[in-house]
DNA sequence: GAATACCGGAGGACATGCCTCCGGTTCGGT
DNA sequence: ACCGAACCGGAGGCATGTCCTCCGGTATTC
């Protein structure tokens, strides 16, 4: 994870094909943006294995029709995310800049969750070097200078243990996710539970507990999510 | 997840086939505890899903043998696990008869990390209901009484923070556990710091940070992780 | 050494995903 | 209104992977 670039990445038009290229007919710029969108929602929901086949049939599209317009589930994640990563790193930067160190850090992290809780595509491409090439790597390398700062001014000023470090940080999301991505069906928005209880262990010291934001599961919400198989990896 | 049974569940011979049909002959038998074999250490490291075919041929079996003894996986499963499962929720048992409420918890806690992290088969036999059936089930049952009392414990004695419930466990095993999937191969070990960091959260109250076991992985490290694809869910 | 319990693995059935190809349709300029 | 180019849909070929059966041949037991 060499730092490349720090400053935004690519051009961020998201719509336009492709600038020197004379323009898509209607209907084909029509479906494009079927495409996407399903794409878009497949990915979130269900990771960035869905099948081409099943993108195809959401957009209400045949699949050559993706096949056309993608030369590869590659070109279409990165048309995708590249928007969402800047939005990760702005974050990290805008929170690197917050008045406290701590306040700084404890809010990214929360909102990083926030933004991977609701798009499994997104974590998978922002904590994954499987998937996405090129303009995604920029992109996770842009994360993390913004991030080593977090953890430097949280650190500095004493509140966040002096043991953690920058590369702590991928880890402590991906516990918190894989809660938000397991519970999801009950209440997604139980990691905010354990993201508390995390920060609560992550603090230089304390006396009292931060009082817990959501209730656990109850027993029938255990069971139900034991059931569909998501609970381990 | 209602309780049956707090005793011991089946019978944890382990080798014999079926008590009253005759005994298998000699190659048979031979063959099924090679098949057992592979199976467990298949299902030790790349989890319930593997195909027969693989177990067979890591038994160095023909498929058919497998079949033959197994009528389906569910029974190769149910037969592995069976002790196992005991074995924690003995563990479990033993922490909470432990003279000291949080030393039981905590420990218990490492302790199951330890059966799991080394185990994939058993953490998905253990974690979610979509596997094994019966004797699981019971198995898994067998466990929440145990789990209650070490809750109920540590926090009575003021030292566990007391809006943790004991179905937040498996929630919190689950984090932990997340970790040492990915990390297994850089550091297997690796989820001990972040174990540590959950406990030092889930504390009543604390001045300073409990020391972090093991080192954070390196960049290196964490770039290795991350490109094989086992970082999200 | 015969009867029988057992073995191996080829192979059929099925599922899933990728990607191409081409007859038919729609668009857009004239 | 019309025509050629651009585009569409999805059937279908290919590859992979898993389950499970079947049966000619082999090992074991008495």
């Amino acid at each position: 994870m060499t730092v490349i670039s720090t400053g935004p990445v690519g051009t961020g038009s998201g719509t336009c094909h492709d600038p020197d290229r004379r323009p898509l007919r209607r209907d084909a710029e029509r479906n494009r943006q079927k495409v996407m969108a399903a794409a878009q929602a497949l990915f979130a929901e269900r990771g960035l294995e869905v099948s081409l086949d099943d993108i195809a049939r959401r957009a209400g599209v045949g699949v050559g029709t993706v096949y056309r317009r993608f030369p590869s589930r590659e070109a279409l994640i990165e048309e995708l995310f590249e928007d969402s990563l800047r939005e990760l790193i702005a974050d990290a930067q805008a929170a690197a800049r917050a008045p406290d160190g701590w306040t700084g850090f404890a809010g990214f992290l929360s909102r990083a969750c926030e933004r991977f809780a609701a798009d499994r595509g997104l974590r998978e491409v922002s904590l994954s070097t499987a998937h996405g090439s090129d303009r995604c790597a920029l992109g996770r390398q842009g994360l993390k200078p913004a991030v080593e700062v977090l953890v430097a001014r949280a650190a500095a000023q004493g509140r966040l243990r002096d043991d953690v470090v920058a590369l702590d940080v991928p880890v402590l999301l991906g516990m918190v996710l894989h809660v938000a991505g397991f519970a999801r069906d009950e209440d997604p928005q139980l990691w905010r539970r354990y993201l508390q209880l995390l920060l609560d262990g992550l603090r230089a010291q304390r006396r009292r507990p931060t009082p817990l934001p959501r209730e656990a599961l109850d027993e029938d919400a255990v069971e139900r999510v034991m059931s569909c198989g998501r609970s381990c990896g």
